[in-house]
DNA sequence: AAAAAAAGAATGAACGTTCATTTTTAAATA
DNA sequence: TATTTAAAAATGAACGTTCATTCTTTTTTT
């Protein structure tokens, strides 16, 4: 239970270990051993901070997930409306994806295989609340087409994940203007049109 | 070189059961040994069709990407107006996500992670080009925004992934409104509005 | 009967994890 | 404050297992 004292920088150099290793090399070519010697520690010390390699993988996901709503949602409040609390949402999230591009990238790989437990998966889904009520108080107002929710990340958030790993295989960059764009084509794709 | 006069049966049981297994486990966790017993082979079979396990994982990707875009494109024709092609091409990647679900599972899987060889994945990217000369067409005569073809791409083609994926995971279930319901979000994030 | 294909068993390397030991930290004592 | 001591943290080497791949033999095909 109670694992802490431990020096949590060993963790967070942990987890920033893995984190580059499976970006660069996928979850099956990245041994215990190298996650250690990136982080400048024996492959021993993993075993104090971590149960086995399976709950060093789900931890970071969730970690990630928890750093990336939290930065999502930092400066939205449920008191906006719909329309500009959306495009506040939009924003923090496109800009997280740019600017802590290692995790995001960690998240998008984990989001599409089945490397992380299905728990941890659900873990990770619950921080995005605000967002799922943020849509709901759309729909009733009839501001957001009343589609599935699963719809509406589909189309108007999931799209940024494709744009971020495009750019980080150099095949594109995202300047600004993309993200103008991208921003109407996503709210284009949700709101409801009279 | 000339690896062909072997059995085209044992090839394309080895290509499903790799399929298979990734799908479920994750490369990391599918051996060899286990792709050969699903495909009632032994282990040493492999090394006659593929050179080793990248190979296989690499011929698999690009085999399936060449099934994915040839059904996608069987019925279009360069003739078509912009508007109809992109519809008829758009309906037919939504029913292939949802009929061959496997091969497009593993494909949103590869496109996601650093399994794949870059030569493999650039192979794949060519098979598209029938999409992006559509897109070309569209925005020469105004249909269609100015837009990057990645952005074209993000907003309009890969939500299908992610609805894909949330479907199999069991969260959800794709049915006819749902696919009508996307197909307005994607044309409607892509079409120039007058 | 020769060649090609397939098989199962064997091999060596790499991996995740643990073990035995040392080093560091912090509390207790003087 | 300086010294001692016990617990916690960290380590490198070792262990047992699993894996991709190869080797040798058998079966099938021509």
């Amino acid at each position: 239970m109670a694992k802490l004292k431990k020096s949590i920088e060993k963790r967070n150099a942990l987890v920033k270990a893995t984190i580059e290793l499976v970006n660069n090399n996928g979850f099956h070519a990245t041994p215990m051993s190298k996650i250690a010697k990136m982080a400048s520690v024996s492959p021993a010390t993993i075993y104090l901070y971590f149960e086995n390699k399976q709950d060093l993988v789900n931890q970071t996901y969730v970690d990630m997930k928890a750093e990336y709503t939290k930065y999502a949602f930092e400066t939205y409040k449920e008191s906006m409306p719909v329309e500009e609390g959306f495009k506040l949402i939009w924003k923090r999230i496109a800009d997280f994806k740019l600017k802590e591009c290692e995790s995001a990238m960690f998240l998008a790989q984990c989001d599409n295989t089945p490397m992380i437990d299905e728990s941890s998966r659900q873990e990770g889904i619950k921080h995005l609340q605000p967002l799922l009520d943020l849509w709901g108080r759309g729909k009733k107002e009839g501001i957001i087409k009343p589609m599935s929710d699963y719809l509406l990340y589909a189309y108007s958030i999931n799209p940024l994940s494709f744009l971020m790993i495009s750019q980080k295989r150099g095949a594109f960059t995202l300047d600004k203007t993309h993200i103008e764009e991208a921003y109407e084509a996503a709210w284009n794709s949700i709101k409801n049109c009279k």
